[in-house]
DNA sequence: CTTTGGCACTCTATTAAAGAGAGTGCTAAA
DNA sequence: TTTAGCACTCTCTTTAATAGAGTGCCAAAG
């Protein structure tokens, strides 16, 4: 357990290095921060936290920095999140209100507000396919036998696919089909529809008709969940720091956020959880993403996750402003996409 | 007007700089290009060509570096295009014509193909809104006031659009005026329904009743044209040039692959004027873009423009291969995509 | 027993100087 | 007109010297 003390010196190194990116030494935490005690005792602390293993020293005559262990530590049990202003709160709250029934605008919004307060990446997931609830579907018929299958879910989200039929099926099949679809699953989350669509067919298969159980074929792949919808915005934001002027990391980051399954892949922990989480350094199982430090929060509807906002940037990030910023665009987001 | 020596001498200059990236000496180029005259010559020749404005010197005692009349003049003149080995032809024709029906996977694999081909930024613009032809369209009521209108064009274009209605329409009404619209302006451009639709109003207002003229205002904003769908793969392969090392420039040209309404700025020109282009340096009204080179090609069905295909990377970029690897993927999207 | 001032020590970052190397421009000869 | 030769220029790298920041430790003070 640290003493009092040590938790003040470690706070304060933090702080400290989150500003300026450099090592942080023992005289300079002593005059930013008056502590009482001498630069030497502070000196000593410091050797006991660096023998720890929360502080890290580049070479003998440097100062510390802190380790991921020291970020850890920091961000669990010492740091005081600064909540957001109230005139912040209120922007957030409405510029996302604004197109209330236009869900991708909405999402994309929130990724811009999670990058430009943060001044790093902000990324949002959209909801997950399977949880989407059904508002209507509809076929149209390309040519012979491609067909384009539209989803329409609450809130104006919109899924569409190209399938191609085994056979040729008629427009006028398709929209019987439609209809029957629309009449009978509508209100049920896409997953449900999927499910109940299985056990239809195996229910008593002999009771369709040739088209129609071609047509049933259809819906296996027309139901099939998207990959993850994800929302980047700001990754020009991490240029302005240091730690990534390493042509190396920065490249392995900038792929990171081209092949977004990198990025769904880490926050598909944070769906699973369903509570804000905070993740840096080597605890991020993406090597794409080790030197980084990452804010998540699921965003709900009652008490299903829909999808997750976040911030990446730099281990050395403002977690205190950062989480409480996570966390109130996910509440926001929950509160505008509530049944 | 240039010696065929000069001619000589320049081209190597160009092509040498093309793989090292540095000066080019007298010396480096007489070896190389086994000249039958001396590097002493060569020099001389090189002086000339820098009088000229082709060539820069970086110091007294370096080699040139080709000015960006330099690259025009090569280009313009000098260039032997390198077509594309039949091997890759087979490559990308297939990659292509694998979801002829899904346009937009189309699209996407061709930025694919271009970046991977080239090394560079792989870049295609979606055909124009006003240019696509109707197929299908739809209206589905969100809540009170917001409807969610769908168009499906040719090939499996959908486009969505979330439109908030001055007063409350029946999803009854909306799906009886979907069925005229679609009976009525199906295979039209979107662009044409347009016009059309806008001659109706004006034709005889007073034949339509209030419900109908209500409905006829949605459209206005249903077919008021999208912002340009512009896709962008293999940006992370320019942090290979040495150019883009500095944080500036590379930061410029991030923000332009993230705001891609500056990509469709550029591009623009190239659907105006109907034919393959290339641009280097400030020839590019983009200031993002300044330090770049540009090969781009429009894609047509028939004898109108649908889009533009385009590779983006350091103006030190090997045109020769480029220019047929941008004209031959046109062209392949020109054969799928006629009518 | 803890704290602190003092001081030697270590390592980095900066500056200056020196030398190597690449490439040119010019001249004089072929 | 071409070319070999050579002096000259500029950069880049290496080396050395110095200043500065910060530590660790010791011995004295509280």
């Amino acid at each position: 357990m640290l003493s009092e003390r040590a938790k003040q010196v470690l706070s304060a190194v933090v702080q400290m290095y989150i500003t300026t990116g450099e090592p942080v030494g023992s005289r300079a935490v002593w005059k930013q921060y008056k502590f009482s005690i001498s630069p030497a005792t502070i000196r000593n602390i410091m050797a006991d936290l660096e023998e720890m293993g929360l502080f890290y020293q580049p070479h003998t005559s440097a100062g510390r920095v802190p380790t991921e262990l020291g970020w850890r530590i920091y961000i669990d049990a010492l740091l005081e999140k600064r909540p957001l202003s109230q005139k912040f709160r209120k922007q957030i709250r409405q510029s996302l209100k604004e197109d209330k029934d236009n869900i991708e605008k909405i999402l994309k919004e929130s990724s811009k507000i999670l990058s430009s307060y943060s001044q790093h990446a902000g990324i949002v997931v959209a909801p997950k396919f399977s949880t989407i609830i059904l508002k209507h579907i509809e076929f149209v018929r390309l040519r012979k036998n491609s067909i384009l299958t539209i989803i329409v879910g609450n809130r104006g989200m919109v899924y569409h696919r190209v399938i191609s039929a085994p056979t040729v099926i008629s427009q006028q099949d398709l929209t019987r089909f439609a209809n029957y679809l629309n009449t009978s699953f509508s209100g049920l989350t896409l997953g449900e529809v999927r499910q109940r669509l299985i056990e239809e067919m195996k229910k008593d298969k002999a009771r369709f008709d040739t088209i129609w159980n071609k047509v049933f074929q259809l819906t296996q792949r027309m139901f099939w969940p998207e990959k993850e919808q994800i929302y980047i915005e700001g990754t020009v934001n991490i240029l302005n720091y240091p730690e990534f002027s390493d042509v190396e990391t920065l490249k392995s980051l900038l792929v990171a956020f081209e092949e977004k399954s990198i990025i769904a892949r880490l926050l598909e922990r944070t769906v699973r959880d369903a509570k804000p989480q905070v993740f840096v350094g080597s605890e991020i199982a993406q090597e794409e993403l080790r030197e980084c430090g990452v804010v998540a929060s699921p965003y709900m509807s009652g008490d299903s996750v829909l999808g997750t906002v976040a911030v990446i940037g730099p281990m050395r990030m403002n977690y205190a402003t950062v989480i409480p910023l996570v966390e109130y665009t996910a509440q926001v987001l929950s509160e505008i996409l509530a049944k």
